[in-house]
RNA sequence: GGGCGGAUGGCGGAAUUGGUAGACGCGCCAGACUCAAAAUCUGGUGGCCGCAAGGCCGUGGAGGUUCAAGUCCUCUUCUGCCCACCA
């Protein structure tokens, strides 16, 4: 007897794949089309551990059994390649990124096939091919036409061991998501793109697609579009005439404003410093203000969070006037105001906001109270705990007095604009995109500067513009990447005027190579067009999108800005990239860490195939160790566990397969048990896939393995030979999604032509599903005392009669009446006496 | 401070959405096979009491609704993730 060893069967049968290509996708209309995608990988020089594993065997098993329910597949894989840690590596190995990348890249691939996963490898495409980044480029100039790329100089984030500047969304805590180094502030000039033009519709439009409501809430909260008013104050006490102006989204609370602060980066700060501005009545603050903001500009992000919550600030002598109550309230300067957010001012209310309050305290400003709670309680706020008010009642505030805070609100927004005090308006969190790099490997900037015809865009004829080869890597530090010390990149002739001008030597960031690659995978090798729209039109948009909670707020909303442009451009016809997007949980190591090289805890593929287990077991416990979208431990002896269970269909068919020869007779009893077990599994597992419940689907196959064990025997397999041979046809499609190889090695035991993969998805018998006797369970005030083993035919009267009967029911009951009787059908009686 | 989750045996997790809590796997215990071990197969395995039949308790905690609550409501404790001096 054959025994089980995925050593062998498992690269046989990806050889056969890959030779018959069963896994390439074509637009064949007649089918109903499906692309499943998971994000593409970074190909690092560390091997991928089991949680990357993950990921893609969900890909996997959401593709197979699409593609065996009949759909035409397109599930596609390439290289998310440019990068710092390959450039890095080049600065320390001398190896040079292309080749780095070159090795990486065959490392990864020779990982994933021997994993088995169901790619078109036709389509395989890599960011850093100049044949791709030519549209990615293209992209660029297209974008740059529409006025929506531009260059600005501006204070930015500078990584200073990276020696690049960072988008927004690049910086965590303050410092480097690459290196994790604190960054800085630095003044230069730089390529943007204007998401923030999309502002709005990146943020309606969530609410058409299939996603969690947490990655929803997490792009939300980072466009944090924010509904309120703008408030102008005008100086009361300077000869010019000064205004400020302030966002607020709670203007019902203005009767009690004590206070303006300022951002120490506000313009009109800078006024008072130069003096331009001087109150008319009293003492200049300029100095104190100008020693504050130095101060305060000087501190690093890591010295601000130290200080926590401590207010500083300085008073700058202005008062501006409140229209409705006739007072002046005092101009601070604090960098609790961030610049950045809303008009970089905001007026003091300390009764109603905590960081306003802490603000007062310090300072000794007055607060003031014209919201009570449902307590209706009044006394005047003396701790901060008392300053948080959702609902509410309004008091002091003339017109608003007895409304509840929403109505306030919008009263007073009406109140101020026909006063002309303010304006609606709405404010966000999100900057645009800074896509500039300092940075080697990357795609060059498309854009020749020119002193008489300024940024002009390289012609489509000149793209791509290539990378080229340099000897050093390393960057200056001085804000240019190291193409500017190639002077034949850099000295070009300008397209428009001809005349002696210089190629832009910054890069894009890597995020702008990854918003277009799913469009990429439809038509991956386009010479003349990014993509030829009839494709797109056939497999767009993606219908599975699986990937990690880490794209959250980079990837997936650049993708989705990139993907607005285009069909603005009428590039496309869509304008949301991934209809139904899927975050797999992660897997950590046994020890609960995450896995990583520098703790030491990652576990490879690679080992464990070595080991014997094969790839099958592998993507049998990614899938049955837990809901695929929770996190989980890897567990080895879970890994034994899959193993045994695969080990357990192997004996069981071969067992079978050596037996049938001998056929004798028929026993339909026998037969109807072996059918009942196998199609109640197709029934699980068929309706499991359609909500991704694979550890339940892969339990239901484990039972129904465990109850085939029961009923095998030489004789048994004699005595139903058609019956046995139909299930493990059965057995085999159920294990294709999960198990290709040991499917695929069953199919052609069994002597089935073809692939199981390209095999029609097996359907299931309701009614030989269907139990005869089903077990009804009865309560006697609530409590189970009996259960009944009765007709799955059974009616209503007959079941209550039978429960009636049961000798542990009455002696239950103790010859009390019964006042009432519940039944639900094939579950249980609920009987309730006085 | 804001947003979104989660809490079920020794462990990972099931539970038709209000209807027999603990499927399936790991681990553990026992038996078969073996000179022995491994492997494999079979059975058992929430806690407490009991020889047993059976009984009582049990889904973080406290209440409530209901014939019936892991599931619904109120309060509470702990915990994970994301964002955060966002006006």
């Amino acid at each position: 007897m054959k025994r089980y060893n995925p050593k062998v069967i498992e690269p046989k049968w990806q050889k056969v794949w890959e030779d018959t290509k069963i896994y390439q996708a074509i637009e064949d209309k007649s089918k109903p089309k499906r692309y499943v995608l998971e994000y593409f990988p970074y190909p690092s020089g560390a091997a991928m551990h089991v949680g990357h594993v993950r990921n893609y065997t969900i890909g996997d098993a959401v593709a197979r059994y699409a593609r065996m329910s009949g759909m035409n597949v397109l599930h596609p894989m390439g290289w998310d390649a440019f990068g710092l840690p390959a450039e890095n590596y080049a600065i320390k190995s001398g190896i040079s990124p292309q080749e780095a990348v070159a090795q990486n890249v065959a490392n990864f691939k020779h990982q994933l096939m021997q994993m088995g996963f169901s790619y078109d490898w036709s389509r395989e495409i890599n960011s850093t091919d100049p044949a791709y980044y030519k549209w990615t480029q293209w992209f660029f100039i297209l974008l740059f036409n529409k006025g929506l790329a531009y260059q600005k100089e501006s204070l930015q984030w500078w990584c200073p061991h990276d020696k690049t500047v960072l988008a927004n969304e690049q910086v965590e805590n303050g410092r480097c998501w690459r290196c994790g180094n604190l960054v800085e502030k630095k003044s230069l000039k730089q390529w943007f793109f204007r998401i923030t033009a999309y502002a709005d519709r990146l943020a309606n439009d969530l609410d058409d697609v299939d996603w969690s409501e947490a990655i929803k809430a997490m792009q939300r909260n980072w466009i944090g579009r924010k509904e309120g008013i703008n408030i102008t104050y005008h100086v009361t006490n300077t000869k010019t005439n000064n205004k400020i102006t302030v966002f607020t989204g709670r203007p019902d609370t203005n009767f009690a404003a004590t206070f303006v602060v300022l951002a120490p980066e506000h313009d009109l700060v800078q006024k008072i410093i130069k003096q331009e501005i001087v109150p008319k009545d009293g003492p200049s603050h300029s100095k104190e203000v100008e020693h504050y903001v130095a101060k305060s500009m000087g501190k690093s992000e890591l010295e601000r969070q130290e200080e926590g919550r401590i207010k500083t600030g300085v008073f700058t002598g202005l008062y501006v006037k409140n229209p409705l109550t006739g007072k002046n309230l005092p101009v601070w300067v604090s960098d609790f105001v961030l610049a950045g957010f809303g008009t970089g001012a905001v007026v003091g209310v300390p009764g109603h906001d905590m960081r306003d309050f802490e603000f007062a305290k310090q300072f000794n400003l007055p607060v003031k109270r014209v919201v009570v709670g449902p307590d209706g309680d009044k006394s005047p706020i003396t701790k901060a705990e008392q300053v948080q008010e959702r609902a509410g009642r309004m008091i002091n505030s003339g017109p608003l007095d007895g409304l509840d805070i929403q109505d306030a609100i919008e009263k007073m927004k009406d109140l101020m604009e026909k006063k002309g005090m303010g304006k609606r308006t709405k404010s966000y969190h999100i900057r645009d995109w800074l896509i500039s790099r300092q940075r080697y490997w990357a795609a060059p900037i498309p854009i020749i500067h020119c002193p008489k015809d300024s940024a002009v865009p390289v012609p489509d004829k000149d793209l791509p513009v290539v990378l080229p080869e340099v000897k050093s890597y390393e960057p200056s530090g001085d804000g240019h990447s190291p193409l500017a010390n190639v002077p034949e990149f850099v000295n070009v002739k300008c397209p428009k005027c001809g005349g002696k001008a210089q190629r832009e030597t910054d890069t894009m960031d890597g995020f702008a190579c990854s918003s277009w690659y799913f469009l990429r995978f439809a038509d991956p090798h386009n010479d003349n067009k990014a993509f030829d729209k009839p494709k797109i039109d056939f497999w767009l948009p993606v219908d599975d999108y699986i990937g990690g909670a880490e794209h959250a707020v980079m990837h997936l909303l650049y993708a989705r800005f990139w993907t607005k442009v285009m069909f603005d451009e009428k590039l496309i016809d869509f304008d949301e990239p991934f209809t139904t997007l899927r975050n797999h949980g992660m897997i950590l190591a046994p020890d609960g860490k995450k896995m990583s090289k520098s703790w030491n805890n990652t576990i490879e593929p690679d080992n464990l195939i070595e080991q014997g287990y094969g790839a099958d077991s592998i993507r049998l416990l990614e899938l049955f160790i837990g809901p695929w979208n929770q996190s989980a431990n890897w567990s080895v002896e879970g890994l034994g566990g899959t193993f045994r269970f695969l080990q357990r269909v192997w004996t069981l068919a071969q067992e079978f397969l050596k037996a049938k020869e001998n056929s004798k007779g028929h026993n339909a009893e026998l037969e109807t048990q072996i059918k009942r077990t196998v199609h109640k599994a197709v029934k699980k597992v068929s309706q499991d896939m359609t909500e991704l419940g694979f550890n339940t689907a892969i339990a239901a196959l484990m039972e129904c393995v465990n109850e085939l064990y029961k009923l095998k025997s030489d004789r048994n397999f004699e005595l139903a030979r058609s019956a046995w041979e139909e299930g493990f046809i059965a057995l085999s499609q159920l294990l294709a999604p999960f198990a290709p190889h040991i499917a695929e090695e069953l199919w052609a035991d069994l002597g089935q032509s073809g692939s199981v993969h390209v095999s029609k998805w097996p359907a299931w018998d309701e009614e030989l599903v269907k139990e005869e006797l089903i077990t009804i369970a009865v309560q006697i005030n609530g409590k189970i005392r009996a259960e009944l083993l009765l007709p799955a035919t059974v009616t209503e009267e007959k079941a209550i009669e039978a429960a009636k009967k049961d000798e542990r029911v009455q002696k239950s009951l103790a010859g009390k009446k019964i006042k009432k009787t519940f039944y639900v059908p094939e579950r249980l009686i609920s009987l309730v006496t006085d």
